[in-house]
DNA sequence: TAGCTGATTGACT
DNA sequence: GTCAATCAGCTAA
């Protein structure tokens, strides 16, 4: 059970919303691992100066390309992001992952991040959520509605209150409400 | 070829 | 509060 291609195909802010409390299910390495996406952000395309679209051409094949596919960059040398591209072909936009609530392979995901598997710490911040997924660069590309790493529906009713702020951790285009969060859950990176 | 930057994290003062 | 680790891709030369 995936999310269909038309999900995606709509604006990243939108998209970015709507993917709060859905699944994201890796299937890397021996145990599938299985999260609830708790906050997101969404980035533009070349008008965002924030977006990779703006200032990183070897993204743009990617961030050009149909939504639904996953794009992975590496970060400060030592850690990758995830993102899901949104939006139509040639309306580049994608929503980045920042935080899950682990739902499955709770003891896999603190093996591979070092912490107690009842961490609240345990897929929390960007670079700790692809660590505890098993996701690397060889994830960049693949698509997100069928392969080793898709994203599902919500497995249960979506009735939490849904907060959106400042995007945080990023040094051009701050100010812009792009980022988006379940109002309370423990498994937020920041407040 | 050298130098710089960043959508980060964790350790340390 | 500060700071190092570490690298792809860009820029300047």
């Amino acid at each position: 059970m995936t999310l269909p291609r038309a999900f995606f195909r709509r604006p990243a802010p939108v998209v970015a919303r709507d993917l709060l409390g859905c699944l994201l299910v890796s299937r890397r390495g021996r145990t599938p691992t299985v999260g609830r996406i708790v906050e997101t952000e969404a980035y533009l395309g070349p008008e965002d100066a924030a977006s990779h679209a703006a200032f990183r051409p070897g993204s743009h094949a990617l961030l050009y390309g149909d939504g639904g596919f996953a794009y992975v960059f590496p970060a400060y040398g030592m850690h990758v992001c995830l993102n899901a591209v949104a939006r139509e072909r040639g309306e580049p936009g994608c929503v980045l992952l920042r935080a899950l609530e682990p739902v499955a392979g709770l003891v896999a995901m603190a093996r591979r991040r070092g912490v107690p598997a009842d961490s609240p710490q345990l897929a929390r911040g960007p670079g700790n959520l692809t660590r505890a997924l098993a996701v690397t660069l060889r994830d960049n590309g693949c698509d997100l509605t069928a392969g080793a790493l898709t994203i599902g529906p919500p497995d249960a009713p979506r009735d939490f209150r849904i907060a959106r702020g400042v995007r945080v951790g990023i040094t051009r285009a701050t100010g812009l409400p792009l980022r988006f969060w379940i109002a309370g859950n423990r498994y937020v990176s920041k407040l």
